[in-house]
DNA sequence: TAGATTGTTAATCGATTAACAATC
DNA sequence: TAGATTGTTAATCGATTAACAATC
């Protein structure tokens, strides 16, 4: 996959969201503008980066002023499509697929999961907050019919590079994958990955710095 | 929260638990010995980068050779702690809360959840996966006498800081977010944020810059 | 107007990548 | 030995941070 085609910095793709949330909170205090030394506070992130990252999404401020509040959502919603929604198919249903299935915020992310697809005969046939568990196999001939872009992988480990397989057959662009497992992609295919075990070493790891550096003590700095 | 104390690049952090996965398959494929070539080959990593990563850890490769799988499997396991468990605490047992319950997973990175609480009185009582549902208010003090270090919170966003400040408030040090809150955390205190939105927000965008550049075709190079 | 804030350009910082000597 | 691979130092690249003019 060419980096050159993505110009927008994964960084502030990430932090984007961010403000999302924050400003849905700042809207609902009823407050019009803000300025990003406000955001900054509150986020813990450095006023110049926020402006930096917010001109990304096309969205002019005011000086002295700060950005409208419900402009920058707009514009948030507009450059992420979040105002149409994008139909995904789900593979593995054990508790982690359960749990996005019933996740309803990703409807406000244009996200929606309209099928899941599993091999247990046990749990295929079965209706998961009203969407229906289909045998794998399945999977191609549907996602190419209903012309799904986006498959969401939560399998165990050894299938997940099978299971991406079938759905790029399917006519699957986008592959975001939960499975502990480094899955290979052809050029012209999305792959975002998503690994618990990464975060909780990162977390796990930092905390036995801070205790070792002798900065751990019982009562914390407030 | 000083950044000197993590003297370790947070990308090879996030890293390492991706090789680990990836050499628990090696060693169950029989393999003895494995080159940074080979990892990178199969990881879509460059070899030095690895190289650089893996010497956090204290490993020492053999020229020619590469990596002994099992020694590095083991340098890993005693870099992050993963042999010692790590008791923690859970609050919010919604869908996403027992998902993290019942993910066994967690056991081999030296994780566990002894307990989980709640406000809601239909949950508390209730018992998931051998883990017993408390009110959320006995948090504090049971945190303390426990001695628990870490706390997961997967509570809707306006409550997220209040339950944060009560698992400082009894002595828990590292906490793993899953809530989409920006939580201020005073000196001394570590927070790793999983935010599912912003991994969506990051393959939506990229997907659909993709299909603006026009390298979106409806067969792609394998 | 004065001052706060935006928008942009320059400087810094850190991670990745390249180069290459050391080694088995 | 020859050659593949490690380990390390140097160069590059990109993101963050600093500086400052423009603006309302």
């Amino acid at each position: 996959m060419d980096k050159q085609v993505f110009n927008i910095p994964e960084p502030t793709l990430k932090r984007l969201p961010l403000y999302y949330q924050y400003l849905k909170t700042v809207l609902a205090a009823g407050r019009e503008a803000i300025s990003c030394t406000h955001i900054g506070n509150d986020l813990n992130l450095d006023p110049p980066q926020i402006r930096k990252d917010l001109a990304f999404t096309g969205i002019r401020g005011m000086p002295k002023v700060g950005y409208q509040v419900d402009t920058l959502l707009r514009c948030l919603e507009d450059f992420f499509g979040w105002n149409r929604i994008d139909e995904a198919f789900l593979v593995g249903v054990g508790n982690l697929g359960k749990a996005l299935l019933q996740y309803e915020g990703f409807a406000h992310y244009g996200f929606k999961i309209v099928a899941a697809f599993d091999v247990d005969s046990q749990i295929v046939g079965k209706t998961f907050c009203n969407v229906r568990v289909l045998p794998l196999e399945k999977l191609p001939n549907l996602s190419a019919r209903m012309k799904i872009r986006i498959g969401v992988i939560a399998t165990p480990q050894n299938v997940a590079q099978q299971v991406a397989d079938m759905m790029i057959d399917g006519g699957i662009r986008g592959i975001w994958n939960f499975a502990p497992a480094a899955i290979k992609v052809p050029d012209g295919v999305v792959i975002q990955n998503e690994n618990l075990a990464a975060g909780l070493a990162v977390l796990s790891k930092k905390l036995q710095l801070l205790v070792q550096s002798g900065k751990f003590r019982q009562e914390v700095v407030k």
